[in-house]
DNA sequence: ACAATTAAAGAGTTTTATATCTTTAATAAA
DNA sequence: TTTATTAAAGATATAAAACTCTTTAATTGT
């Protein structure tokens, strides 16, 4: 595996694709989502149901129904996705498990390892899902398989 | 999960302490290593009997048997113990986990995230298990649990 | 009111990671 | 050559992650 869980590739990859796909109020379906970002129609919906309940995506049920982002979901930092999924180790966890871990008691690879995820964070926490999703429908980055 | 699987972990903090604890030709036990690192011991040897058929570190069994590390296991790169375990997703995979993620095909995070990964291997593959020994021995850091 | 559409929820299954226990093989020392 | 000691190997067991299928609830349009 890497950096991320699986689980956590779908999020991102999906949130991106929703961010993508519904410019003005518009929504787009689970279907479509999975078939667009190539994972498990059914894992991923439990996925987006976790999101939606967090707040980090919104949903409406019915015909013409689906996921969407306001603009307040748009202007997160992508790093909400991540700790929704994978949680904050590896924001703050030691390289090596250690939970006596600490400036005061470092492991081997504290100094270097924490400058590389204090990197991560400011790259994920400091960038928001909208200025990602700039980047994609300028046609900059995308989402191909 | 942090960045790197459980047993990877263990593996990294094994080694460590294999090195710290077995200066001159000496050996230690799979028992102390576990206690030692704070890992189930059984679990353990899986990992230690796994790294030893790779050639990242050396045991011998009978009366006063152990593992132990040559000169040149030292002064391996930490990174191959992490290759072992965790394969090289974590050097060179998408953080979206999407295949065709390429410079001519950059995700959303390619670039950002390609300098980090960049770093952690740089760390990981740029210093010798030997070096984060001498701070181990040195005092500097702490293998504590 | 009814039918169609969609996500939510619930209840699994399968696969992988983590962990344990037992038996075997190698080595050393008596 | 026997016994003790140690890692290696094999066989499970348990837990977590990844995935699937079915039913329910909400919403829309007729």
């Amino acid at each position: 595996m890497g950096v991320f869980s699986r689980t956590c590739e779908y999020a991102m990859r999906a949130v991106f694709f929703i961010a993508h796909r519904t410019p003005e109020g518009t929504r787009v379906g689970i279907k479509d989502i999975s078939e667009g970002i190539d994972s498990p129609a059914h894992f991923l919906a439990k996925i987006l149901q976790d999101l939606s309940r967090r707040g980090i995506i919104h949903s409406a049920k019915g015909p013409n129904g689906g996921f969407y982002m306001t603009e307040e979901d748009l202007s997160r930092p992508l790093s909400d996705v991540v700790e929704a999924i994978d949680g904050v180790q590896i924001f703050k966890g030691c390289a090596l498990g250690l939970k006596q871990c600490s400036e005061k008691n470092p492991c081997p690879l504290h100094h270097e390892f924490k400058a590389i995820r204090n990197d991560l964070t400011k790259l994920l926490n400091g960038t928001s899902i909208k200025s990602f999703n700039e980047d994609l429908l300028n046609g900059m980055t995308s989402l191909k398989k």
